[in-house]
DNA sequence: GATGAATGAGCTTTCATTCAT
DNA sequence: GATGAATGAAAGCTCATTCAT
């Protein structure tokens, strides 16, 4: 007979994977994951290397799961209809905001991406296909219900759309990971907003001649 | 008296060591730092392991090496003063090509950059601090030299170079790097030209009153 | 006051550890020793890791009990005494039927202690001073016995009687393990015959002149 | 350009990899192929760990290797040139002597044989295919043409060949891995020849009448 | 200068064994 | 008695680095 309810046992399990991926995310954003042995994440989680192996089959069944568990981009959806009943204007600023938030609450993940998708394009693939392509489509589709065919006409809005990703994920790469700020100080809140500025407006802004 | 003039020498020397770097460089992108063992770039470049000990001191020497010898702007200044007798919207246009051109002939350390980056952050620091930083106060300044003093106001130029350089970083990594293309097909003609639109107009393009 | 009785509870204990030994027995022999996990063992009878070292101190001494528990020769003295009423050469087609019957009974123990004994040659002494080399006396008194002190006197009675056992063990590996019929397809009768008949006539039979 | 000629190298290579492979052999007919790790093998060839992985891409493929190398019995066709001219009986006598000389020369090869064949069935399949049974077809043949068709449709001679071995098998292995003469001393004389002549006579010898 | 054989630290993974529950 | 989570020694293998030639 166990000693530990059978729900309680696995509740425990679960903790411990649970813990062991979140000290595995951050070890490998910092150090890669070739560059992190199994046994610091073990030894950085407060168990054994061989305890490891009781919870994931593998390093790389960890990664997996961890690329699995969290994923970049879960709440476009749930987003989106939010910013559904608010002005453009505003909406994009919401959007610039909830993204730059989301990187920042993801910072490990980020890095870990960054650093990995290149050795893992066939993995990088899925993640690809089931949230940034749908996301990028949702984006247009949003923007070209709010500018009008007329607009969609004039410039891609699949490109628009991934050019406001781009923006917000420059700032956040040279921000958190470069430490840019340091040698060029701005301000958070200048950042989201004038990236919302120039999405909306461009830098021209409204329509002053450029010398 | 040696057989060779030092400075032949000298340049042989040099030879072999940018022949190791680039053998590198390539090798590095395709399967990572961690993931090319130093055997594999002697063989690539035609010499023994040993040899390779003869023009680096280690591999974490040459990955150095590899990261202050190419650098992703090189060519910045230069493109400004091309920039300076060209109409605003003109060079804009003109610079994304360029810089689009640019990281597409230098994808390898594109590559590597995103890779290694995030774990050599210290030496990332150098590239920053001279590239990187005077690079986006370059662009600002020509922004601001272009626009004046009164959108200067408004927004953060240095925020608006630097996303503009962050959507075309985006565009290059998705385009090229995660093959982004093969879901959403877009024309290259159009993300260019598209990002130039953006850059400037703003998706509002000019000034119709979204929904 | 013990819940059980002392006896029963020691009923209990050796009738676990049978059949764990019964269990070890089975795996070893298909996957060897080393390739047997304790765990595998313990999972095959149906207990828990921990539970298989209450009843053996390790896997090394469950080892040593199999082989001690498990003779590939028990019942040559029953059968010794069956055949004394047996004229000779029925005697001896007898033996070797039942000899590869007791084989192919223990076709677990045979694969084992082929691949195990080399490496535990202090415990086959064992086996070896208390089974086997009575048992080759036993056969060659019998042998004495029927054939005469005249013929004992030409050929070594221990040495026959050892050669008899050697061609059954030996069709029984080519046979049974490594699936000799595949390619020399042999009535299982015939090899039974053949043996006895080359063992009480030799292969020139009935003396006809060879070649 | 290399210190060494080439055959040289090669001349080099060849001892190091024959060394590695009799000192492997050695110590698996001892503590088998599981027990022995290649630290043992390389520290008993007075190399280090990584060495021995200059000259064999894994433990597997150096077993594979001495299999290659060393077979149990690869000069039957020679031998069964020098049987032809001589006449039967002594020819069966040679046969034996010569038999049990290449096994007592290929001890550890067979002692690795014995361990190793249960968990490698598919690999013995191939030795068997090649040696085992081409000999024994050899063996039945050669008893063929000296017994002549009569005696070969009352016996199979497959099964006496074989059963031949069997005996030869035998005693090698009661004699020099149990040591079995410790406790049954028989005279190494009285071995082949006995087995000859049971082979040849059978027990029963020139046909007295048993008991 | 050039070579590549040699090394050994370090990696991932397995598994016999222990022990708190 | 029974459990199975935890441990850590040890295995196979890789690779950066050294050094005799």
């Amino acid at each position: 007979m166990p000693k530990i309810a059978a729900s309680e046992r696995d509740a425990f399990y679960e903790t411990r994977r649970t813990e062991l991926a979140e000290v595995a995310l951050s070890l490998w954003a910092e150090r890669g994951f070739d560059g992190t042995p199994v046994s610091a994440i073990a030894e950085a989680a407060g168990v054994s290397k061989g305890t490891f192996y009781l919870y994931f089959d593998s390093k790389q069944a960890l990664l997996e799961d961890v690329l699995r568990r969290y994923t970049l981009l879960p709440n476009i959806q749930v987003l989106g209809e939010n910013l559904a009943t608010v002005p453009f204007e505003e909406a994009v600023r919401m959007f610039v905001g909830e993204a730059w938030k989301h990187l920042s609450d993801h910072r490990d993940l980020v890095l870990l991406a960054l650093r990995e998708l290149p050795s893992h394009v066939e993995q990088a693939q899925q993640a690809l296909e089931h949230v940034f392509v749908p996301g990028n489509r949702l984006i247009a589709a949003y923007l070209e219900a709010r500018l009008g065919p007329k607009r969609a006409n004039e410039i891609s809005l699949i490109v628009a759309g991934r050019g406001l990703i781009g923006m917000i994920i420059m700032f956040f790469v040279s921000h958190e990971l470069l430490g840019a700020s340091r040698y060029l100080p701005v301000d958070e809140e200048d950042i989201t907003s004038t990236i919302a500025d120039v999405f909306l407006h461009g830098v021209l802004g409204s329509s002053e001649a450029p010398k």
